[in-house]
DNA sequence: TCCATTTCTTAAACTACATTAAGTTTTTTG
DNA sequence: CAAAAAACTTAATGTAGTTTAAGAAATGGA
């Protein structure tokens, strides 16, 4: 049921079998379809999701109505509205299945219980949330250091796979341009 | 000694007198000159830095040999290059002293051993690195959903002490612009 | 298997911001 | 307190990427 989840987790710390029956009860798995939605703008966002199988991917509206993905979560990532989740604060944000994704969820309601129950898992968190923050520190170099082109070209050769996996436009708004934009550069070459 | 840290540990989590006994002989607390440097780009980031007084900023030198800051520490915020500190190899980054700052650090060889004597920050760490990726979120979707006149607006109307606080060049690259630029934004009104 | 929807492409006109370069003001330091 | 260095301003010129709009291709559902 949760084994992706718990092999994750064994990754990082050691957790027995007993701790995985005292886990079970306060996770939820279940299936998304492609395009469904685990939060839209205005919602609260409920828990924190781990992608077992699949791709979910973060975006919000901007004032001119175009989507901006700023998140993707292929297997094994963690996403969610961190602001809306901790707060339980109406979100700006919307989760959507870039793909059919099997989901491994914690609800609000259970996430400080968790770490009160299974001490163990601050480490679990801390650890990935650093992972997290070394990925920001290497997104936003990123972003600031390259042109739209060059942010692309090295993009598409660090995850060639990736960019197969999702459509275009999601693609764009994540780097940072235009759907138009990226359609010239591939044009090029 | 440490009593900035302390109290920002306090705030999250309870950590006795014997406990800060036991952590203090792992921290080291120095005073920093403006404009004087904890990291240089090649050099391996020895530390992660608590910001006790004063400001300390993370930048880059782009292709075009523009410094670009892409995070600033005032007091109470935890600032280094995670990738460099974490696994001990050469960073692109500077990290240097915006204003005089008294910084507390703990080093990369203590770091783990720190986890192992006080499990308890598991905890702190894990908190303050939600925060941190909170922040992210924010600064992705600021990034995205503005021009650089709107965001410098934006900024500036949330914190206008900082903007006062800092050289206007470190302002503009950490907002994604031109000095240049910002000037002009600044003439108009 | 066919129609509807979604996604991608092309190209011309446009604009937000960068670049360059020179001059001015402010801050730092001996 | 004077000189040097650092930070900021102004303005002309240039360009990477956007906008708009229309058509082509791919995908998905009944």
């Amino acid at each position: 049921m949760y084994s992706a989840l718990y092999n994750h987790i064994n990754r990082f710390i050691d957790l027995s079998t007993g701790e995985q029956e005292i886990l079970a009860p306060m996770l939820k798995s279940f299936s998304v379809k492609k395009k469904a939605f685990l939060l839209t703008e205005g919602q609260t966002c409920r828990a924190n999701y781990f992608v077992a199988k699949g791709c979910l991917r973060l975006y919000f509206i901007d004032i001119k109505g175009a989507e901006q993905t700023t998140q993707f979560a292929i297997e094994n990532w963690w996403i969610t509205d961190l602001t809306s989740f901790l707060f339980q604060t109406p979100s700006e944000f919307y989760i959507q299945a870039a793909e059919a994704t099997e989901v491994i969820a914690i609800e609000h309601h259970l996430y400080d219980e968790m770490f009160h129950k299974l001490p163990k898992l601050e480490r679990y968190f801390r650890l990935i949330l650093q992972k997290n923050h070394q990925a920001s520190q290497r997104r936003i170099k990123f972003l600031y250091s390259q042109t739209a082109e060059e942010r692309f070209r090295h993009f598409n050769s660090l995850f060639p796979e990736f960019v197969q996996r999702v459509p275009q436009y999601m693609l764009a708004s994540y780097l940072g341009f235009t759907p138009e934009f990226l359609s010239k550069i591939r044009a090029k070459k």
